[in-house]
DNA sequence: AAACACGGCGCG
DNA sequence: AAAGCGCGCCGTGTTT
């Protein structure tokens, strides 16, 4: 029986839903644009009476929901009805509908589309902000809340029908839709279920670092004779380019000299050895890592658990993000470069009686430059195993590099590497000398062989510059459309590589929890998704059966029709915590 | 007090 | 003309 579409929109106290915030209304409005507006506040009466309607809503099934960030509305409805609803209702999400059109569009909120696109005027929101003047929502007049309540499920219904036939209408929509609509109940799991933090080590280390962060503020007023704070890029400029006539290496967009890390304070370290350098590296490492792992405590709830919000369609590449916090950039404790990492990954742990598990696809980003370059050579390659950057470097020093002692090798095929990611991206002959340490009239050498043994993959960028110069966007391997800046056409191609691996990992996760509900009874979880990898939580006691079912994780992993070449993933085993990885050998 | 732009920085 | 791109979050400093 074809389902009665109905936008629905909740209300809430906040965006923490897992932790502090509640529902205190709902919303609704039919394809003829009559809408309802009800109370889960007030009076008891009143109370029981929404409570019962909402509840009837979700259990009839003959509605399909319609919603802006579905997720939102799914979850605040699943914590104020006491049970799971995500598995079982038909929903739209206007917002991933939106993306699917308008990926490089900046801003969109539901108020803005609503405007945008359908003339809706935002006065109603202004005047919800005006009233509650600092507070939440449940605390403005119930008449200025119907009205906004009104307006954006009318919105949401609006765009619906803008969108959604445009989607029905393409069968490579329709399949990146549903994707995008199963990965949302999939993404509601992990919210719920949460990474462990070790609150005794993150107090431990907070005190520490904060110890720290002043010792070397108080080092470097004691060098630069003020008190200068290296938190701000303009007192720090003034010490460093005005003061010690350090030289300037290079400005910010706004033409200032630039005092960040990489390009100019380890650079100026280097040449000038001068001891502010140092203070300043230290300082901004240790309060940065303070202030990031407060951060953590404070969003962590009663038992230590941090719930995220994983944003599933939030990159014009249509990648994900994830906030509150982000658990996507957690820093490691040793990085190529950084002379005082932060151990943050040391204070994410299983839960008592597990262990951790993270799954990443090897080399993707590679594999597809290869297949998109459609270079037979280097596809032929993949297929038996071989390694890219192994042909490169081989290409790049021949015999030199034949014939180095291992610890030379390391070295060329670091070099190698670093110039074969650069190629297909459209470096120049200057920038793949610097890669590969030699000089730029030797380099031209280089890239002009490498271009006789690959082709394919150094005219990438520039066929697709070309295609996006024409056209103003890329399409995906799943058949997503991605537009892209025209006056920017070159990096189309990081467009489609990220896109497609996001398309690729989004298609997994789905894959991945059914199979481990089916293999584990849902003892084993994804606890988060990274881009290319997903981390799994897992019982010790089932840890016997590890090997195959991570097989199975794999498989279902790696099964792609659509690519020529193949796909496979590396697996790591955390016992102790994010930052203690051990290899975890599936193969047999 | 709140909103914004900017520079800076962590990860993939 | 070009080794690239994508995020979220922090503190500073300014504007409203």
């Amino acid at each position: 029986m074809p389902k009665k579409e109905i936008a629905y929109d909740t209300e809430t106290t906040g965006l923490l839903l897992h932790t502090r915030d509640s529902m205190f209304s709902y919303s609704t409005c039919d394809p003829q644009g009559k809408t309802d507006v009800r109370r889960l506040d007030g009076n008891y009466l009143r109370v029981r009476e929404s409570s019962k309607h909402l509840d009837n809503l979700f259990s009839s099934h003959s509605y399909a929901f319609v919603m802006h960030n579905a997720k939102f509305d799914l979850t605040a409805t699943e914590k104020f009805l006491g049970k799971k609803i995500a598995e079982d209702c038909t929903i739209h999400d206007t917002a991933i509908q939106a993306h699917m059109f308008m990926n490089l569009h900046p801003n969109r909120r539901l108020k803005a589309l609503g405007w945008e696109l359908a003339g809706i005027d935002m006065d109603d929101e202004a005047a919800v902000k005006k009233a509650t003047r600092g507070g939440d929502y449940s605390t403005a007049p119930e008449g200025i809340m119907d009205e906004y309540q009104e307006r954006d499920v009318i919105r949401t219904m609006v765009l619906h029908r803008l969108f959604y036939p445009r989607i029905k209408a393409n069968p490579k929509f329709r399949e990146i839709y549903q994707m995008e609509m199963d990965l949302i109940p999939v993404t509601m799991r992990m919210e719920e279920r949460g990474f462990m933090l070790h609150r005794g080590r993150c107090h431990k280390l907070v005190e520490w670092l904060q110890a720290e962060a002043v010792k070397a503020r108080r080092e470097l007023e004691d060098i630069a004779g003020w008190k200068v704070n290296p938190d701000s890029a303009n007192q720090v400029r003034r010490l460093l380019f005005v003061e010690l006539k350090l030289p300037i290496i290079k400005t910010t967009k706004t033409g200032m000299p630039s005092t960040q890390k990489n390009e100019v304070l380890l650079e100026l370290r280097e040449r000038t050895k001068h001891p502010a350098i140092e203070t300043i590296l230290k300082f901004r490492s240790f309060s940065r890592g303070a202030s990031t792992i407060k951060s953590y405590l404070d969003l962590a709830d009663a038992d230590g658990l941090l719930h995220p919000d994983i944003n599933t369609c939030a990159a014009k590449t249509g990648r994900e993000s994830c906030s509150r916090p982000n658990l996507e950039n957690v820093s490691k404790s040793a990085v190529l470069l950084n002379p005082y990492p932060i151990p943050a990954r040391k204070i994410f742990i299983p839960r008592p009686g597990h262990v951790l598990f993270f799954i990443d696809y090897a080399g993707i980003e590679m594999r597809l430059l290869i297949y998109y370059s459609r270079e037979q050579r280097l596809i032929d390659l993949l297929n038996v195993g071989g390694n890219p950057h192994e042909l490169a470097a081989e290409i790049f020093f021949g015999d030199k590099y034949r014939s180095a002692s291992a610890r030379r090798k390391k070295v060329l095929y670091g070099a190698s590497k670093n110039a074969n990611f650069a190629i297909p991206y459209g470096a120049s002959a200057e920038k793949v000398a610097e890669a590969l340490g030699i000089p730029g009239d030797e380099g031209r050498k280089r890239l002009e062989y490498y271009r006789r043994e690959l082709p394919g993959l150094v005219s990438l960028t520039p066929k697709i510059s070309a295609r996006v110069k024409s056209e103003g966007f890329v399409e995906t391997a799943f058949g997503r459309i991605l537009k892209v800046p025209r006056n920017k056409a070159y990096i189309g191609t990081n467009y489609l590589i990220q896109g497609t691996a996001a398309g690729i990992l989004k298609r997994a996760q789905p894959r991945v929890h059914r199979y481990l509900e089916k293999a584990t009874g849902g003892d084993a979880r994804i606890l988060l998704p990274i881009h290319d990898e997903i981390i799994i939580e897992y019982p010790r006691s089932m840890l016997k059966d590890a090997k195959e079912v991570l097989c199975g994780v794999r498989e279902v992993m790696i099964d792609f029709e659509q690519f020529d070449i193949p796909l496979d993933v590396d697996v790591e085993m955390g016992t102790f915590d994010w930052e203690h990885k051990e290899t975890f050998k599936i193969g047999d």
